[in-house]
RNA sequence: GGCCUGAUGGCGGAGUGGUGACGCAGCGGACUGCAAAUCCGUGCACCCGAGUUCGAUUCUCGGUCAGGCCUCCA
């Protein structure tokens, strides 16, 4: 099956051809770690995992490199620093050990590599020092900067021609630039900034540099895909594939396809009251599961904006809530049967095909979801029909869809009552007992009393032909 | 000012030159002691104008509206 994905260089759609089919390349711009990351940066995150995904499916596990940085060299995070008076690396490290932790609750898989900046310095002022050297930068008051004049595709990327560049430039100029539109590559540090040795003086590096090094130093240039938000397209990635072209490493290329997810909008209206007005991922996971989250970032198209709202995050609860339902129906169908091996009609074939289509077509989500639904409806369909033989090989499918793009992890049972502590289920337990005893007596009043009280612990409770289940209600 | 997106039913949101996915919500029914879940059925949309076409929501042009980037930023 062929890879489609838009380009945002060549403003197309196009099939994907990597270098290397047995070493494909991808990039991602990550985060700078200074406090919590909020849901928005987690969008980008949310996608690629889903991209490399994706990815590895097409080109086997250990085929595809996907590397994210993490920016630990930063003005914020030297300001937190000194508030708190520790080293800088107190700071990186505690926030990006809750970055990781919070990816990882929404089902991102771990980047082969994050490269961090502090561990990549050599590797930064050796690629300033091969621009210097190729007529690409220039020294300048203890500075070092890039000159856009030896670029000559500068502008290409995002669509900005040099000239309006220049007329639209907001900023003051620093004396020192051959160019207005001329960046940092290396600048001095202020006192009691921390600094690091370079050819040019104690310094840091400018943004840009960092992660065209890091590119260079985790995956080696020209690569196959570099994303990131779509504002970073100017100046960040612009300046990235400037820098990476007149370093003379990957040749005229720097990436093969570049791709840019759309931003999500906050709500204009307040959000849920506990939120008050910063949605960080970290307190959106303990009103939803990570997985709901997930499928809420993946509710649109990538490269569409999305608007984070309540009703949204929701709707995505209940779409999970849709599937774990068939999981759970479907397990309980099969418990007990003997399923011969090898099913040859498993329900939902052509759906799951469908969805690994809708997802190798830039990444559909919604059509993938679609599908996913359709795949679902077959297994249910199946076990209506008593067809063990079918259900469990639709079943298996339909795992395999959710694993493929990063849901179903959970135990059905464990979906439907997480938040549920034990001293909280053994309760539940027992007036489900008590309700039973009630309705075999036929005594309803007191049947749907027990159930009031179930509703007063925000349990909702469910009849079955074999005995009643029960779930955690939405939260309010 | 420059560059670039988008405008689809009550809501979210794909897609297509010719019966307009999917989910949520709604309505009717089945099932249920009553519910929930499930099943069956059902209502509801392609911003405006012009053009191309046998035919446009889908292509072209114009308009209106909304959003993003041009500065740290996912």
């Amino acid at each position: 099956m062929t890879l489609s994905l838009y380009d945002t260089m060549s403003r197309r759609k196009a099939p994907f051809a990597p270098k290397d089919p047995s070493r494909v390349t991808l990039y991602v711009c990550g985060p700078t770690v200074y406090n919590y990351a909020h849901i928005g940066n987690f969008r980008p995150v949310v996608v690629f995992d889903l991209l490399f995904r994706v990815l590895r499916r097409h080109y086997g596990a250990d085929h595809v490199l996907y590397a994210a940085n993490v920016t630990d060299v930063d003005d914020k995070i030297n300001r937190k620093a000194a508030e708190e008076g520790v080293p800088i690396r107190t700071i990186s490290d505690r926030y990006l050990d809750a970055y990781n932790a919070d990816a990882a609750a929404l089902g991102a898989l771990r980047p082969t590599f994050q490269p961090r900046v502090t561990e990549t310095m050599d590797a930064i002022t050796g690629m300033i020092g091969d621009l210097i050297r190729n007529n690409g930068a220039y020294e300048a008051e203890g500075h070092v900067l890039f000159d856009t004049q030896a670029f000559a595709d500068y502008g290409k990327l995002s669509g900005h021609p040099m000239d309006e560049m220049i007329a639209g430039a907001r900023i003051d100029v620093a004396p020192y630039k051959r160019h207005p539109a001329d960046f940092v590559l290396w600048k001095p540090s202020k006192p009691g900034e921390p600094a690091w040795p370079s050819p040019w003086g104690d310094g840091r590096p400018g943004w840009h540099i960092e992660c065209t090094a890091m590119i260079h130093e985790a995956l080696g240039l020209p690569i196959d895909i570099h994303g990131g938000g779509e504002d970073l397209k100017f100046p960040h990635h612009e300046n990235e594939l400037a820098q990476g072209v007149c370093s003379g490493h990957g040749g005229r290329e720097y990436a093969g396809v570049w791709m840019h997810n759309g931003f999500l909008n906050m709500a204009q209206e307040k959000m849920s009251k506990s939120l008050g007005n910063v949605a960080l991922a970290h307190d959106l996971l303990e009103l939803y599961p990570g997985e709901a989250i997930r499928w809420a970032l993946l509710l649109g198209h990538y490269r569409q904006p999305l608007e984070w709202t309540d009703t949204l995050i929701e709707q995505a609860k209940a779409n999970l809530d849709r599937l774990y339902r068939v999981l759970d129906d479907s397990g309980r169908f099969l418990a007990g049967k003997v399923v011969p091996d090898g099913a040859q009609s498993p329900a939902g074939a052509a759906e799951h095909a469908d969805i690994l289509k809708a997802l190798a077509d830039d990444l559909n989500t919604p059509e993938a979801f679609a599908a996913l639904f359709r795949l679902a409806d077959k297994v249910r369909a199946a076990i209506m029909a008593k067809d063990a033989l079918a259900v469990a090989g639709g079943r298996d499918l339909l795992l395999d869809a959710g694993n493929l793009m990063g849901f179903l992890a959970a135990d059905p049972q464990g979906w439907f009552q997480s938040g549920a502590d034990d001293d909280l289920k053994s309760r539940v337990e027992g007036l489900i007992a008590a309700r039973a005893d009630a309705r075999a007596a036929k005594d309803w009043p007191q049947a749907d009393r027990i159930r009031d009280e179930l509703a007063a612990l925000n349990v909702e409770v469910m009849d079955g032909p074999s005995g009643a289940t029960w779930r955690i209600r939405e939260q309010a």
